[in-house]
DNA sequence: ACTTAAGTTCCATTTTTTGGAACTTTTTTG
DNA sequence: CAAAAAAGTTCCAAAAAATGGAACTTAAGT
């Protein structure tokens, strides 16, 4: 077995509950003779893996791995990743999925996974639609503050559905709901008999938000569907905010969203 | 030599510039054999170190590298307490933010947080940047003795830019007026028009030491809001330095620093 | 389809790793 | 403050892994 093995088995004992290790905690943690945790940590230090906490024994991540897990964000840009998401979601169950951002009022679709029903929703690549009429939209919206809201709108808007807000009162309704549940919801939105289900997700490094949305016919699919679509989606954006440390993230709450029409 | 020096020397190779790595790029780098490097690339993947890009021969630090990462910064209690100082006065100004640590002559961003204002400093966590022309390295600099701080620069060091250090002795003046005023300035420095607020800051049990950073355009701050930029972070600053009873903090003097350009 | 570049596998040799035990240092406790 | 216990380090020969050159396979470019 390699030292490797070894060596990536010590970084796995650190955890949000451990910042750092001894030689006994791999011992007890590892089983390993604590010979080899002994130098194996002082090898790990000596590689810059690993640094000594003052002039202790305890060892923790130095700032190599920091720098390198840093690249691992850039490398899988927001995007990518919520589009593996979305990619996977949308295989599994075959319905279309895609992610968007928001630019002011308006949503923008960035990448689009179709679904392989018969009866599938199409949407394209760039096109603009009203933020506050969309489930992806008010994922995002969601997220800002109620008074960043109405500033979004000095004017208010016009619905243009039937399903859609009506008012500014209406919406902030909706997003509250949009919080408290983890996801939003459209129903016959921007287009009749299509339902959507949208999570919103942002990078607070970058600044980048982005909505992962599963969008599909609203007479094929069941409620218990619905409801693990919404947990897929839910789970693979709960990772990515994970990651993000994404403090505006809302988690699923399916409590109070199985009341949802 | 132990594998772990390759595979250190591999995460080595990564940088903002170089997001993935393939086996011929660790035989340039690294001047290893390529049957090693394949191997190596193999094994750390294996590990859960490295993770292939897509099912291409690209390598890429792996999600673990990125959680342990993650938590270098928190491990240093010093560090989170320094990042929520800098959060706060990043949120409430709206410039950016950052912390960064010093290793040996040049400084590394570990946190940031990215400004609010359309005109934003963006820093690269992870980048490196020479500790004698910055002000967060000056700021770390100025802990050290004027010794301390020569026996850093044998060779001594050439100015990369018009408004930095031209020459050791240069270089202890500014870290003398840093000691005096309790934080550091620079202007045009790494970056032309920017200007950059820094206060060090250290923990004598862990010795640990951080800069906390505030970046903002020149132009567009006035004298009064740079005052009161110099206050926040030096008063938060000086909060964690009492915490820490960290004995080489350098407290605010604003009356030699109302001189300051 | 050919040529070249990139990556992988093979193998005997060299080097590192292993784990038990003895040893040293640090911490706890009576 | 000293003895005891715990934690950590060093030593050793056996066992396992790494090395690098060459042959081989796969992918890319013309």
């Amino acid at each position: 077995m390699s030292i490797l093995t070894a060596a990536a088995d010590v970084l796995r004992c650190f955890s949000s509950t451990r910042h750092d290790v001894t030689v006994t905690d791999l011992v007890t943690l590892l089983g390993m003779p604590k010979s080899n945790a002994s130098r194996l940590l002082r090898a790990m230090r000596d590689e810059g893996l690993l640094e000594t906490v003052g002039d202790s024994k305890r060892y923790r991540p130095a700032l190599l791995l920091a720098q390198v897990g840093q690249l691992y964000r850039f490398a899988a840009s927001l995007i990518d990743r919520a589009d593996a998401v979305v990619g996977r979601v949308s295989d599994e169950i075959g319905h279309t999925g895609y992610i968007s951002v928001r630019r002011g009022t308006e949503i923008i679709g960035v990448t689009a996974h179709p679904g392989r029903h018969a009866l599938r929703v199409v949407t394209a690549i760039g096109d603009r639609i009203p933020a506050f009429a969309s489930s992806t939209g008010r994922a995002l919206l969601a997220r800002l503050s109620d008074a960043e809201v109405r500033a979004l709108y000095p004017e208010g808007f016009t619905a243009p559905s039937e399903t859609a807000p009506r008012s500014m009162d209406d919406l902030l309704a909706r997003l509250a709901e949009t919080r408290r549940n983890g996801f939003a919801e459209s129903h016959d939105e921007a287009v009749r008999g299509v339902r959507a289900i949208s999570v919103g997700l942002g990078d607070p490094t970058t600044g980048d938000e982005v909505a992962l949305c599963i969008s599909f016919p609203a007479a094929t699919v069941e409620p218990g569907e619905r409801l693990s679509i919404i947990r897929s989606l839910a789970e693979g954006a709960a990772e990515i905010a994970a990651l993000t440390q994404d403090k505006r993230f809302f988690p699923l709450n399916l409590t109070s969203s199985e009341t949802a029409p």
